[in-house]
DNA sequence: GTATCGATTAGC
DNA sequence: CTAATCGATACA
């Protein structure tokens, strides 16, 4: 997709994603995957976006031009993408949180160590791991290389046939943090938290 | 410096 | 509900 695609309003942006491919080529060989699942980040009034407190070396590429891939590591053991949206220096991004899997299916496969698709690329740390993904893909630019988005014939085209759907965590926070259900992409239609239930377990977690 | 917690995941 | 595991952040 073009620049233009990215620099438009966090929330547009991400669900225009939806429906769309994340692909990558690595020397192994290309991975891609339908997103089917997104948050977006970002604004003052978002405490839980890494920009919040202001530019670090960790978040800088959010506060870079749209159209780069803010790939960050955490819990010491995953990484996680973001599409940086908007315009330049608003550090505004939407989090890939899962993916239907549809290309290179055996690499994702091997990468995870995971044989079930529906396994494959449903949850942030799991997108990066099958796609391949890690700080060193931080701040490439999604208009060219080896990591884009691409529009996708058969969501396109409507209704054809689909592998399962993943990413059935769907939920919506306001006003700035969003999850969106899969395709089609034109309902995207928030249906309910799923960040209460995280922060609920994070709390007992602390006692 | 030292403590705490995380835009998570897998497994019991 | 917890371990795993380390970087960022908060606090003394």
């Amino acid at each position: 997709m073009p620049r233009a695609f990215y620099a438009r309003p966090v929330l547009v942006v991400a669900r225009a994603l939806l429906g769309r491919a994340l692909v990558h080529d690595a020397p192994e060989g290309r991975t891609a995957g339908l997103i089917v699942e997104v948050e977006a980040y970002g604004g003052e009034r978002d405490p839980a976006s890494h920009a919040f407190r202001g530019a670090t070396p960790r978040n800088r590429v959010m506060f870079g031009a749209p159209g780069h891939a803010y790939v960050y590591f955490t819990y010491g053991m995953h990484h996680c993408v973001n599409v940086v949206t908007g315009a330049k220096g608003q550090a505004r991004a939407v989090l890939v949180r899962a993916l239907e899997p549809i290309e290179g299916l055996e690499l994702m496969r091997r990468r995870r160590g995971v044989e079930v698709l529906e396994r494959l690329a449903r949850g942030p740390g799991c997108v990066t791991e099958a796609l391949g993904l890690t700080r060193a893909d931080d701040g490439v630019d999604l208009t060219r290389g080896p990591l884009w988005i691409a529009d996708h014939p058969a969501v396109r085209r409507g209704p054809v046939v689909r592998t399962p759907r993943i990413g059935i965590r769907v939920a919506a926070e306001r006003p700035w943090r969003l999850l969106f259900a899969g395709h089609p992409c034109a309902s995207g239609a928030p249906i309910r938290t799923a960040v209460t239930a995280r922060r609920v377990s994070n709390r007992s977690r602390r006692r």
